[in-house]
DNA sequence: CTCGGATCTTGATTCATTCAAGAAAATGCG
DNA sequence: CGCATTTTCTTGAATGAATCAAGATCCGAG
C-alpha cells in the first residue's frame, strides 16, 4: 500500500484509491490487459469506471511507473518492470507473454547497423514462438 | 504485373484483380496502413471493397508474401520485404518508419539469455527514437 | 464450356479506446 | 482544520479499425 503511495508522489502524481488500485493491480498481474486490470481492480474497490482506469494507465505509463506493451494483433497490455531493458516472448499459439532478459546487455541492444539518422532511444524486442504447453499440445495430436 | 501474378501462383492464390493491386500497392508503399492501400488500390481499381482488402492482406500475409507489423499505438502496417530478417526505427513524434538491416545477423538475432522453454521462430526488433526532421524541428522550437 | 469452391460486395456489428461535461476528491494555503 | 484551486473520476456517448455474415461473382480445373 504504502509503497505504492512513495511511487506515486515520487512521480508528482497525486494519490487516488484508483490510482493505487491499478498500480496494485499491474503488479499483481504482469503482461495484463485493460480488461482484466479493470477486473482485478473492482475487486479491491468496487465501481471504478473503465475511464478511470484508462487514465491511470495513461498517466503511469506517461510517469514511467509501468510500460505498456502491445504486440501485434493484441490490445494493449502492461507491466510493473521498467527501466530494466528487458524484452518478451510471446506464443503464436496462446498469446501467453514472457519476460527475457536482454540478451546483448544494455548499450549493444541499442545499437542498429544503420539509424538512417534517427536518435534512438530505445530498442523493444519481441521473440515469437510457441510456448512449452502448446509445444506438447501440438504433438499430442499429431 | 506479371511478376505479382507469379508471385500468387507460386504461393497457390487465386489471382485476382483486386490481389494483384493489393500486393502491388504494398510494394510501392512500404509501411502503408490499410486504409492508406486501400486509397492506392483505388487509384487504378476503383470500387474494391474495404473487405477485400482486408481480406487480401491477410491472405497475402498468412503465405508469407507481405508482413505485417502494428507497432504500439499504430494501426497495422504492411510491408513487401519478407525473409530478410530486418527490423525497423520509427520516430516516436512523427511515426515515420524505416528499414534497418539485423546487425545480428541472422541467427544470433533469434538468441534470447532464457527462452523459458519457447520454441523461437523470429525476433522483431522495434528501434524508437526521433527522426532527423522531427529532432531539427526540436532544435528550432528551443 | 461448365461446375464447384474460393473470393468479393454490401451492409451491419463488435469492441478497444477516446471524447466531453459535470461531479468529486486531493493538495496547498491560510 | 477548512476552503479554494486544480486534478481526477463518473457517466454517457462517440469514434474507428477490424470482423462477421449472406449472397453474388469470379477463378481455374476438368
Amino acid at each position: 500500500m504504502t509503497e505504492f503511495e512513495q511511487l506515486l508522489r515520487a512521480s508528482d502524481l497525486r494519490v487516488t484509491r484508483p490510482r493505487v488500485a491499478v498500480l496494485a493491480a499491474v503488479h499483481e498481474h504482469p503482461h495484463a490487459d485493460t480488461d482484466s486490470i479493470i477486473g482485478a481492480v473492482r475487486e479491491k474497490l468496487a465501481e471504478v469506471s473503465h475511464q478511470a482506469v484508462y487514465d491511470v494507465l495513461r498517466a503511469l505509463t506517461t510517469a514511467g511507473l509501468i510500460r505498456r506493451i502491445q504486440p501485434s494483433g493484441s490490445v494493449a497490455r502492461y507491466e510493473s518492470r521498467v527501466g530494466d531493458n528487458h524484452h518478451h516472448v510471446i506464443c503464436r499459439s496462446c498469446g501467453s507473454i514472457a519476460d527475457v532478459d536482454c540478451a546483448a546487455g544494455e548499450a549493444p541492444c541499442l545499437h542498429a547497423s544503420d539509424d538512417h539518422g534517427y536518435t534512438i532511444d530505445e530498442a523493444e524486442v519481441i521473440y515469437w514462438g510457441t510456448c512449452p504447453d502448446c509445444s506438447t499440445a501440438a504433438q499430442l495430436t499429431h
